[in-house]
RNA sequence: GCCAAUAUAGCUCAGCUGGCAGAGCAGCAGUUUCGUAAACUGCAGGUCAAGGGUUCGAAUCCCUUUAUUGGCUCCA
């Protein structure tokens, strides 16, 4: 007998042999069918997963993270039975659970439609209907590769042949179809409720374009038809809050068939980049930052000894000026390094935090290009801090506290993740250690978990990554802290030490929003067009009820702009809920309705975008109202 | 860049197997001066993304190009 320590603390005792799936039977029936997956002394494991020894299990259900990772698992074996049912000549690839759904790659002669999906998604309906019970087998590797052979499946001998010397090679069998597959899975495909396969795209065989472009499906599937519903609801809210949808509503900016991936700003775009703008001035002000512009266009040599002439070239775009070579930048950092090169600092000068909202170019594949997020030219809020090696810590620990004093602003939760060295990078191994275990310290000083990505660095050292979480759970790159010890090495930059010696100083490059471009754009997603007072294009909008109020109106309004206040007003010959419906389908904070009463009264009739009709107040009483959530920064 | 889909009025979209280019909203003109999410009538608005081809005839079928969308890859 062993016994079995189950996730409440008890402790059940069984004979040797027995399998997840016979505990879950054995607290009860729900949980067996409500079961995908087992943790067993921490360890992700099948359900049919054999104990022969005293230890921990946790089972593990939809709820859990590796439960719904075995559900969409077996929902891709699913789909890859059906397609062979339908295509019998489609050769399988690789069809792994991913963090919404899973897919599956196929080697066919002509890319799936749309309807072919309708026919794919029935034909797995089926499949599920028969309740499939799926088994587990070993293959030595040898008896494996003849199998996918006689199966004609040559990418699976593939995978097979690249499997290390001493992996166990396992395979999954649901009634006629068998993929080679290291689990976990569920019991039965009787489980998959709802269905719905999302779409079809291509994808290289192994990731890469030198090999052959597969198809991919992409699906997802629930063990209840209503959590279907549910997310499906959650797509279709996503795509309600597209930035690119509410830009274009609200009239914020433009990309032209002239400028792909180059965004046009218009008037009331302008304001919100230009509150951040201001705030981000104001707030680097505070924090001893000098402010710099320099050059779009500068000398190719500058390219050439920054570096980015070998690692960046893809990515530039060139010009020619009197016959010599010149590129745009971009990345602001070779410019700053002229600055800094302008003068003699001395050790007392430094730390030197010098920073530029620098407009840069990158030339982006233009498959890649999407709305504000991914375009050819953004605005970086960039900055570059030259210390003494000694200051590098507290350095770093400013910056964290700034990017999070930021988004707190907006309200955004966030997550920090570190990235190391790439394969393509400049400097000794030992500079980028140092480099990376000074990121490291100052985040365990912070108290901050991070997470880190292997080789997912810049060429020039090591970085610390924020992103963004919204309100919908979506994550996004925004601000970055990158070590930097090659460029100050190869633009000879010093300082004078107490020792009257030159000195080489350290740097870091650091971004808090990032692409101006992109926060706006994850804003606009994130308020869903419905932007905090502060920043809203315009803040109040006076509406009239009848013509009789117009000068009132036009006299409030100059006083409004007066405090900085933005209005606009409605003054057309309309009902007075056709203007409110429209101010509130363009997402004005606050309307004030302004009718013979409120002339008679002199009062205004205040309507909220959140709260809707608060009453009558005195044009002062509001105006003290507004500016109190402007300065706070409200968010509502 | 690669794979697939899409491109019709300022916006949202209809236009089927080829046969005179349509609607709603927005705009303009008039009527209405109205109290918290759409008043009424009329007018105007188009090189159907661009170019080529098939056809008696192309928004519609074919090819090329451009852009967009969803992915791959890449990244702020």
């Amino acid at each position: 007998m062993i016994q079995i320590k189950l996730k409440d603390g008890s402790v059940r005792e069984y004979q040797e042999g027995v399998t997840v799936l016979d505990v879950a039977k054995d607290i009860s029936p729900g949980l067996a069918r409500a079961t995908l997956a087992g943790e067993w002394n921490g360890k992700v494991v099948d359900i049919r997963k054999k104990i022969d020894e005293d230890g921990t299990l946790n089972l593990l259900t939809f709820e859990e993270e590796q439960g719904k990772k075995a559900f969409w698992h077996t929902s891709s074996h699913i789909m890859a039975q059906a397609v062979k049912h339908l295509f019998p000549k489609a050769r399988l690839a690789i069809g792994p659970a991913i963090d919404n759904g899973f897919y599956y790659d196929f080697d066919v002669d002509k890319p799936f439609s749309t309807e072919d999906l309708e026919d794919i998604e029935k034909e797995m309906a089926q499949i599920v209907k028969e309740n499939l019970e799926l088994d587990r087998f070993e293959l030595p590797r040898q008896d494996a590769i003849q199998y996918m052979e006689e199966r004609e499946e040559p990418y699976k001998v593939e995978l097979i042949r690249d499997l290390p010397e001493d992996a166990v090679i396992s395979f999954y069998r649901q009634g006629d179809f068998t993929d080679l597959c290291a689990g976990p899975h569920i019991a039965s495909t009787g489980s998959v409720k709802a269905i719905r396969l999302l779409s079809v795209a291509g994808a290289y065989w192994r990731g890469s374009e030198k090999n052959k472009m597969l198809q991919r499906i992409y699906g997802i599937t629930f063990p209840k038809k209503s959590q279907l519903k549910e997310y499906m609801n959650r797509l279709e809210e996503a795509r309600k809050r597209d930035h690119r949808k509410i830009g274009k509503e609200l009239d914020l900016f433009s990309i032209q068939e002239e400028g792909p991936g180059f965004p046009f700003f218009h008037p009331k775009g302008m304001i919100l980049r230009n509150q951040l703008e201001d705030f981000w001035r104001k707030e680097h002000g505070k924090r001893g930052y000098q402010e710099i512009r320099t050059p779009m266009i500068l000398n190719r040599d500058l390219w050439i000894r920054s570096g980015h002439w070998d690692h960046y070239k893809d990515n530039m775009y060139f010009t020619k000026i009197d016959g010599e070579d010149y590129a745009i930048k971009p990345m602001n950092c070779p410019g700053s390094m002229l600055l800094y090169k302008r003068k003699i600092y001395s050790y007392r000068d430094l730390p030197v935090r010098m920073a530029e909202l620098g407009l840069v170019h990158r030339h982006e594949l233009s498959g890649t290009l999407h709305g504000l997020m991914r375009v050819r030219c953004f605005t970086q809020d960039d900055a570059h801090i030259f210390m003494l090696p000694e200051q590098v810590r507290d350095e770093i620990i400013g910056v964290i506290d700034l990017v999070d004093y930021f988004y707190k602003v907006f309200g955004f939760r966030y997550h920090v993740e570190l990235s190391t060295k790439p394969e393509d990078s400049m400097g000794s191994a030992e500079d980028w250690d140092r480099a990376t275990n000074a990121l490291k310290e100052a985040l365990e000083i912070k108290g901050l978990d991070y997470r880190i990505n292997e080789g997912d660095g810049a060429f020039y050292g090591p970085k610390i990554d924020f992103h963004l979480e919204d309100c919908i759970g979506r994550t996004w790159q925004c601000g970055t802290i990158q070590l930097d010890f090659q460029m100050p090495e190869r633009f000879d930059l010093t300082y004078v030490g107490p020792d009257g010696e030159k000195h080489r100083p350290v740097m870091i490059h650091r971004v808090v929003f990032g692409s101006i471009e992109r926060f706006i754009a994850i804003l606009t997603e994130q308020f869903a067009g419905a932007f905090p007072v502060w920043i809203s294009p315009v803040q109040v909008k006076f509406l009239s009820i009848t013509n009789r109020s117009d000068d009132t109106i036009n006299k409030m309004m100059e006083d409004f702009g007066k405090d900085g206040i933005r209005t606009e007003s409605d003054l057309r010959n309309e009902k007075i809920g056709y203007k409110i419906r429209e101010a509130r389908m363009e997402k004005v904070p606050y309307m004030l309705v302004v009718g013979d009463k409120e002339v008679e009264n002199g009062t205004v009739s205040v309507r909220s975008r959140s709260k809707g009709d608060l009453g009558t107040m005195k044009p002062e009483d509001f105006k003290a109202r507004i500016e109190k959530e402007i300065s706070k920064k409200t968010l509502d």
